[in-house]
RNA sequence: GUCCCCAUCGUCCAGCGGUCAGGACGCGGCCCUUUCAAGGCCGAGACCCGGGUUCGAUUCCCGGUGGGGACGCCA
């Protein structure tokens, strides 16, 4: 959550003054809960196996029956049930549902839901460990915690009406609910993990953007209005109303996510996304260390990549052809190209000895291989493209060219892996392709 | 099976009784670029079905269908 710029008032590390804030540290206060609805009658022990609960289970399946606890042991005697207890007999503590009461809460985002606690059964409040149960726990702290609204997903919404239940038992009010709805994969079911990454931290480490996954989260099911879609935290922290949330299911676009990535890349300072981009680059071995040198590098190189990469964990792939330059592969490829060994035989000649090439010298060298070849557009370029990056695809040439000269200008131990200047590649590529 | 929730382009959202049903992603085309992306412009593409209510339903009501969720000593 910090990582998505979003904070909170209160928890672990925040300090506060409802705490403690984890529940094994709140052990004495559910135990001290569930002894009050006990000895109320609210509650009581169950002794059923875990077998016959599930036999039961699916015979109620089979007949029609919503599976619910039969609630078997309500019937038995408290002064019996202590006994057993105290004979060493394992029991769990139920919670009794009142018999046919309609539960009416009013949803957020929904509206009224109502639910016929006929279709409840006792929900085990203490495991027979001792150890509480989550609806129980979440009453318990919500209630001494203050809590005044809890949002959350779909799922919970049949959960709701036992546990304002609870709340109502343990004589507190229950907080306002809200029950968003669910984020779906392609396939329509829930997002899970065989659909790929689903926790922020993946997401974090697929190379996405803090600000792209708020944003693109908090469009899946709410709209800031007309045709707006690139919205900051603060601005939807200004604009966010629960009432507006939509009540359907969205499906998770990777796409869209992609789109919004790119977008929040162009945006972002070229330092930050050197140094969010930098791990990347050693684990794909482009840079042997963290050096102030390769960061400096790794920022030149952001034009070419920022806007045409998804991703800044794709950004290295981008780049490959500046590191695993193979002059066989290259002069395959222009010897494939309709001209292409003119082309480049006319490019390697006009940069002989040129020195590095930045925009402007290889703007002049282009401009004299033309000259000298009578070729132009697709048929000059793609083959000196190909000759260079050993790929058929890339950045801009223009760009491309002095990235490699300035990689191949970094010596030894500055960081970056060892790259062929611009001049290297055309005179081995000339050499292989002349053989002929 | 029972209960609950939901339903506008392929996808995500606008719409809130009268609109040429709007935008975004994706897709197709064109432009820009002496090559790829990016960018700009244009285009194709939707109100689940049936009843009501109404002068008029995408919009309100009911039913159906479809999708999802819940029915644990999991959270």
């Amino acid at each position: 959550m910090r990582w998505l710029g979003l904070d909170w008032d209160e928890g672990p590390d925040a300090g506060g003054t409802h705490g403690p804030y984890r529940q094994s540290e709140r052990l004495e206060l559910y135990r001290a809960g569930a002894d009050d609805l006990l000895s109320q009658g609210r509650a009581y022990r169950c002794f059923c196996a875990p077998a016959a609960l599930e036999a039961e289970r699916r015979a109620a399946h089979a007949a029609g029956l919503p599976p619910k606890y039969s609630g078997r042991c309500r019937t038995i005697d408290p002064a019996d049930a202590v006994a057993r207890v105290a004979a060493g007999e394992a029991a769990a503590v139920r919670f009794a549902v009142p018999p046919d009461r309609e539960v009416t809460f009013h949803d957020l985002v929904r509206g009224d839901v109502t639910f016929n606690t006929r279709v409840i059964g006792d929900p085990v409040i203490v495991r027979s460990t001792g150890v509480p149960a989550y609806n129980f726990a979440v009453v318990v702290d919500d209630a001494r915690m203050a809590i005044t609204h809890v949002i959350r997903g779909e799922d919970h919404i049949s959960n709701t009406p036992r546990q304002i239940l609870l709340y109502e038992a343990i004589g507190a009010t229950s907080p306002a609910f809200g029950h968003l709805s669910l984020v779906l994969g392609p396939d329509h079911a829930p997002l899970s993990k065989r659909h790929g990454a689903t926790s922020v931290m993946e997401f974090r480490e697929r190379g996405y953007l803090p600000e792209a996954l708020v944003n693109y989260l908090a469009l899946l099911g709410w709209s800031p209005g007309e045709n707006e879609e690139l919205v900051s935290v603060a601005e939807m922290a200004r604009r966010f109303d629960l009432a507006a949330v939509s009540h359907s299911a969205a499906v998770f676009d990777t796409g869209k996510l992609a789109w919004m990535n790119r977008h929040y890349m162009k945006e972002a300072a070229p330092s930050r996304l050197a140094n969010d981009a930098l791990p990347y680059f050693v684990r794909a071995g482009q840079v042997t260390t963290e050096s102030d040198a390769s960061r400096a590098f790794v920022e030149s190189l952001l034009p070419m990549t920022v806007g045409s990469v998804d991703r800044v964990e794709e950004m290295p792939e981008r780049l490959a052809f500046l590191f695993a330059w193979d002059p066989s592969r290259a002069a395959d490829l222009v010897r494939a190209e309709p001209d292409g060994v003119r082309a480049v035989t006319a490019f390697g000649a006009a940069i002989a000895g040129a020195g590095p090439l930045d925009r402007e010298a290889f703007r002049t060298a282009a401009t004299r291989a033309r000259e000298a070849t009578g070729l132009k557009g697709r048929a000059l370029f793609h083959p000196i493209r190909v000759a260079l990056t050993a790929a058929d695809s890339g950045p801009e040439l223009d760009l491309a060219v002095p990235a490699i000269d300035r990689g191949a200008a970094l010596g030894p131990g500055s960081g970056v892996a060892p790259i062929r200047s611009c001049a290297d590649r055309a005179a081995a590529v000339v050499e292989r392709v002349s053989c002929l």
